[in-house]
DNA sequence: TACGTTGTGGACGATCCATTCCATAACTGA
DNA sequence: TCAGTTATGGAATGGATCGTCCACAACGTA
């Protein structure tokens, strides 16, 4: 019986999203985000609470979103694949780096950045992420291991905290000016070093003889 | 024969960089500022300009003092510790990131993710920083090849930029909430997973045996 | 078709914030 | 001691911003 929505609630969080990214939560106005989104104030507020309410909302979509990638990309595959899995996974994520030439970072980067030290829900959401990526690293690291891909003595887990920082390193890296090329290349580097099966040398840490630098 | 200035310039950027590193650009108010040094407005807006010029001296003193900090540790030694010196510098800064129990991150990091985006003196700066950085690490490298600590067919400049991303990296996952033994850790797999010497594997990249998930 | 309910959007009020202003203080050189 | 110059700090200003409010619109139901 009542008055429906004539927003797509979905669009209107795509939008917020585009607005914090671009300005940060600080630098953003909800008149910006009116104005990006089309709405007026009664209805971003009727639909949306205050400003902080729906930053928490778009924060905790893209952490999702963040997490949904990683499990697209890694899970799911014989073990045979696991290790091309993970290096597929690292490359997009410095792609994406490379390629963000506005160089806006990640959402979640830069939320947990400016709000994390002060906002407990961010602080947590963004551990969450952290943890889930963690994990879902460290399972391919393992079935990488278990196929004879990666050196079964190491410990999966420590491996996969340090791709994890690599990828998070690569985003941070890459807003603080770090070239593409660069970016790529570390994203290669790091994938090179993982420590092999015994005895056999992986040889991708090479020097790239197209470089004269 | 003018009036003598009552406070220290020196100690008054210290405390302005505490604020702003709280708190964020956007996040901190001049009067803020106003109260934590205990200078009052005409004071501060006669020394330093505005907020943005104050944040700029503050943010460029702080990336001289990473690069110099990166210049203490790693440059002035024999090839034969230049490998213990990276492990030094790259354990201290996850040690840095680890004991942030504030959760501030660094004001690099924190200043690039809020400005770099809309502000060309601090993406210039934070860039410059960047570069200063990856060729300390890069000499160190090259001076471990030279001793044979690290094999000599990679490349020092790519390993430089995946050492210089871990770096940040390690700062990254902190500030977004991962444990302080974790990131420790990441710094000692980092280091062990270094391509050695050809044919001597390097042991440390092994499981923990005091870990028990 | 009339009514009740909820959505809509822009105007409004209260607050906040960066910056300026100014009366006064402190100091030096004459 | 006096004059000239700069520092000081708090009040004032002008603009921006968050959140509310309200008159009106749109829709389902009786």
């Amino acid at each position: 019986m009542p008055r429906p929505r004539a927003f797509d609630e979905r669009q209107v969080l795509e939008r917020a999203r585009e607005q914090f990214w671009a300005t940060g939560y600080a630098g953003t106005r909800m008149d910006d985000i009116a104005r990006a989104t089309g709405l007026g104030k009664g209805s971003l507020y009727g639909a949306f609470g205050d400003k902080g309410k729906l930053f928490h909302r778009v924060f905790g979509d893209w952490c999702t979103a963040v997490v949904e990638v990683a499990e697209e990309r890694l899970t799911g595959g014989p073990d045979a694949e696991a290790l091309d899995r993970l290096s597929a996974y690292v490359h997009l994520m410095a792609e994406n780096t490379a390629s963000d030439t506005e160089r806006r970072g990640c959402l979640l980067a830069k939320g947990a950045a400016e709000l994390a030290q002060h906002d407990p829900a961010v602080a947590g959401r963004s551990a969450e992420t952290m943890t889930a990526l963690l994990a879902l690293l460290r399972t391919e690291i393992e079935a990488a291991q278990r196929h004879g891909d990666i050196d079964s003595a190491a410990d999966p887990e420590r491996l996969a905290a340090l791709l994890l920082t690599v990828v998070r390193g690569i985003e941070a890296v890459g807003k603080a000016g770090m070239d593409p090329e660069t970016l790529r290349n570390v994203a290669d580097t790091a994938l090179a070093v993982l420590p092999g099966p015994e005895g056999h040398e992986r040889p991708a840490t090479g020097r790239t003889p197209a470089r004269e630098n």
